[in-house]
DNA sequence: ACATTAAGTGATT
DNA sequence: AATCACTTAATGT
């Protein structure tokens, strides 16, 4: 049973028939930093509901390199899940709490019912699973032009906004890590990032100004 | 002072 | 863009 804390969030989204759903169904789970919620090969029985952090969502390669796919902040939802959850297929992901969060576990049995009976509920999958298209698009033609550069970016602005800070305590290996590249790399570009004056660079931290946030 | 780990760099493919 | 080989700098013991 999920608290009237969901009302607030959501009157606007949802009709408040479907609140009352969500709260007769849904189950609040609080976890972690760090910890795993969802593994390769797990069987998806519920739709996940961010309340609040973040959850980082990634794929392993036949090489076993781990790829960073997309974050889902407070307010999302997996669009992996919703498709994995309808067709009862295993994961082909790994969900992380990048930072701690609450979580609203929606069971999958009520998703069909909720698809058919609210056109806020309809609307509200439609789109996570159209954005996260559309975002997985452009990530794609990223990696199939080569430009490292853009990912780098894009992955730091990320970054900063999950963390809500310009500095980030990253090591340029756990950076090359998860975009699956070599740490030299990285460094290299970094450093390139730095002579631009978009960024400071110190041991196990950097620090970004504005504009690369706001580009 | 020494070892360990992170970051920087030139050369090569 | 990746890899190698090596250097330099920062940090822990």
């Amino acid at each position: 049973m999920v608290e009237s804390i969901i009302i607030s969030k959501y009157k606007n989204v949802f009709e408040p028939e479907l609140i009352n759903e969500i709260e007769r169904n849904g189950v609040l789970m609080k976890i972690e930093a760090g910890q795993t919620i969802i593994d390769y090969g797990d069987l998806i029985r519920q739709i996940p509901l961010v309340y609040s952090g973040t959850i980082k969502v990634s794929r392993k390669n036949e090489q076993g390199h781990e790829l960073l796919l997309y974050y889902v902040h407070s307010n999302e939802s997996c669009a992996m899940s919703f498709t994995c959850c309808m067709m009862n297929r295993f994961s082909e992901i790994k969900a992380v709490a990048e930072e701690d969060v609450e979580i609203i576990m929606i069971p999958n049995k009520v998703m069909d019912e909720w698809m058919m009976k609210y056109a806020s509920w309809k609307s509200f999958v439609m789109l996570t699973i159209q954005n996260r298209f559309n975002e997985l698009l452009k990530t794609i033609d990223s990696i199939a032009f080569q430009k490292l550069d853009e990912r780098l970016i894009h992955y730091l602005k990320e970054k900063s906004k999950t963390s809500n800070s310009a500095v980030l305590n990253l090591t340029h290996q756990q950076i090359a890590d998860e975009l699956a590249t070599s740490r030299v790399v990285i460094s290299r570009l970094l450093k390139q990032l730095e002579n631009e004056q978009k960024l400071v660079l110190y041991r196990n931290q950097i620090k970004i100004f504005k504009p690369i946030i706001e580009s």
